[in-house]
RNA sequence: GGCUCCGUGGUCAAGCGGUUAAGACAUCGCCCUUUCACGGCGGUAACACGAGUUCGAUUCUCGUCGGAGUCACCA
């Protein structure tokens, strides 16, 4: 059997949204499961929405999400094969193209934007429709042979028949028939030299020898007409997976444009990039045992394209969330605080212990930029309402609460083992010989100690960490402030 | 609008003629508890509709409706 090629074809014009990434991911995951390779390619024929940085934020994002690929511009090597400009310097598309036209595939069009312009139109939903006329395929080998020499411009288009139907076959979506008439005349070199993504795509996936083209199924409506070019040169044509659109909530297509999330964008709300990955792999595809969480070598063992699904996903910010919560949790502690202590830095000033404040957080975060609302009252006790210290549960209420603090200020004062054990030895013996209930004393002092009414930790964690002189320091405002109150 | 694709809970998603129609996120309740979270247990919630095929349709066929994609010298 051949092995199996797939290639993931970015046009370098910006970030990455998180459907190009999971395009990346599948193409990926097919050639490898399969052990094959997986390539990369950039699709920069558009000079004008050329982004520069746009390459290197490619390579970044596939550096980071671990799809590795075999073959792919090098920056020591030079970009060669692999960057459709590049490539276009040997001349390839053209040649390509002018052997169309011998064959009566394709013709020269000489017409301008402003004959172009007069073509019947069509406006739907604000988009122009207009179908070429063919005007150009009329003209004589004289008048083209002019036009040539008189140096006009011109863009080569691809000759559709007008009649009969073009079936193609998806893995997935199983075979498509379009009618002939539905293909119009695509230009497949533009007046600038360049190939269109059309034409180019078809060429280099050729002669790069992919086995397997794995995109978009916003390509389904287009690819007859690629077909009709494979036909045309006598290639042959590559097996097709198209794969179903990842949507907004609204279940309108994710685009650059309409500043959808990019995968950089999640990463600087702080998600982790494996979480991203093994969220958007759910997105369009399941595996055949219920799990969910797996790394990408799982991944590529599982991965079975038949499994993907054919309709639309929407993407569940929601979900991805949870995700990375779990792999938050169960990350070592050491990585986490490597990622999660420039975010504690941020917020906490004072000289506390800043690598025990960040554990704290660790199994209540889904991503690394929820850390700030956690631990800010180490920082600072925020403004606060008194009700705050009136709970059912508890049966607290701002007269008990105050009795507590006065007891347990002295307490405190005459106590000088800070650590977590001690202070609740210490605390629970005062509880026992009141005959409260635990909550009865932590809620109020934990209250008073942070102002808020969750913290990641409890009454005496906080006081550890804040220390006796801070620690007392922040009860008796508390006890002026429900003295006031009363 | 033409063409193409899609249609299981709010979302992701099993299912591939006979099931009490899985599971996950979200949501709600309970338990745990030094608040919250984590964790545990449980609840609410779905086969778009109409014909046909069949002993039997979520599953197959057709139609209707709904949604999306596409119709560029963008990819």
């Amino acid at each position: 059997m051949e092995k199996i090629r797939t290639r993931y074809a970015p046009s370098p014009t910006g970030k990455m949204h998180v459907g190009n990434l999971r395009s990346a991911l599948y193409e990926f995951l097919v050639a490898k499961h399969a052990g094959g390779d997986f390539i990369l390619r950039i699709e920069d024929t558009d000079q004008e929405r050329f982004v520069e940085g746009a390459v290197d934020l490619i390579n970044k994002t596939l550096k980071l999400t671990g799809l590795t690929y075999d073959e792919g511009p090098d920056k020591d090597k030079g970009f060669g094969p692999y960057v459709q400009s590049e490539r276009m310097k040997t001349g390839i598309y053209l040649k390509y193209a002018k052997e169309l036209i011998e064959k009566g595939e394709a013709y020269y069009c000489f017409c301008s934007k402003e004959r172009l312009a007069t073509l019947k139109t069509e406006v739907v939903d604000g988009k122009e429709i207009t179908v070429y006329d063919k005007h150009c395929l009329h003209l004589s080998k004289e008048e083209i042979e002019k036009n040539l020499a008189d140096g006009l411009p011109y863009v080569i288009r691809q000759n559709n028949p007008t009649e009969g139907t073009t079936t193609f076959h998806d893995e997935l979506y199983g075979d498509i028939t379009v009618d002939n008439s539905e293909l119009d005349d695509m230009i497949l070199i533009k007046s600038d030299g360049y190939p269109t993504y059309n034409f180019a795509n078809v060429v280099d996936d050729h002669t790069m020898n992919i086995t397997h083209v794995v995109r978009g199924n916003e390509y389904l409506s287009s690819s007859p007409k690629y077909n009709r070019l494979y036909d045309a040169f006598g290639w042959k044509i590559p097996t097709y997976i198209h794969l179903p659109l990842i949507t907004d909530e609204n279940h309108k297509k994710l685009a650059k444009r309409s500043g959808h999330a990019s995968f950089e964008d999640l990463l600087n709300q702080g998600f982790l990039p494996e979480a991203v990955v093994n969220y958007i792999a759910l997105l369009g595809w399941s595996p055949e045992d219920n799990n969910e969480i797996f790394t990408l070598d799982e991944l590529i063992k599982k991965f079975d394209y038949r499994r993907i699904n054919k309709s639309p996903a929407v993407f569940d910010m929601q979900k991805l969330r949870w995700m990375n919560g779990e792999y938050v949790h169960k990350m070592d502690d050491d990585k986490f605080l490597e990622a999660a202590m420039p975010y504690v830095s941020e917020v906490i000033k004072k000289p506390l212990d800043k690598k025990k404040i960040a554990l704290l957080t660790k199994s209540r975060i889904e991503v690394y930029t929820d850390i700030k609302d956690h631990i800010d009252f180490f920082e600072e006790v925020p403004e606060y309402d008194v009700s705050m210290y009136e709970h059912k549960k508890m049966k607290t209420d701002v007269k008990s609460s105050l009795d507590v603090i006065n007891d347990v200020i002295p307490l405190l004062e005459n106590f000088n083992d800070f650590s977590n054990d001690a202070l609740y030895a210490m605390l629970s013996e005062y509880v026992n010989e009141k005959g409260y209930k635990t909550g009865f004393v932590m809620w109020p002092v934990r209250t008073a100690l942070s102002g808020k009414q969750m913290t990641p930790a409890g009454a005496t964690e906080i006081l550890e960490i804040l220390g006796k002189e801070e620690s007392l320091k922040r009860l008796k405002a508390a006890k002026e402030k429900l003295e006031h109150s009363l």
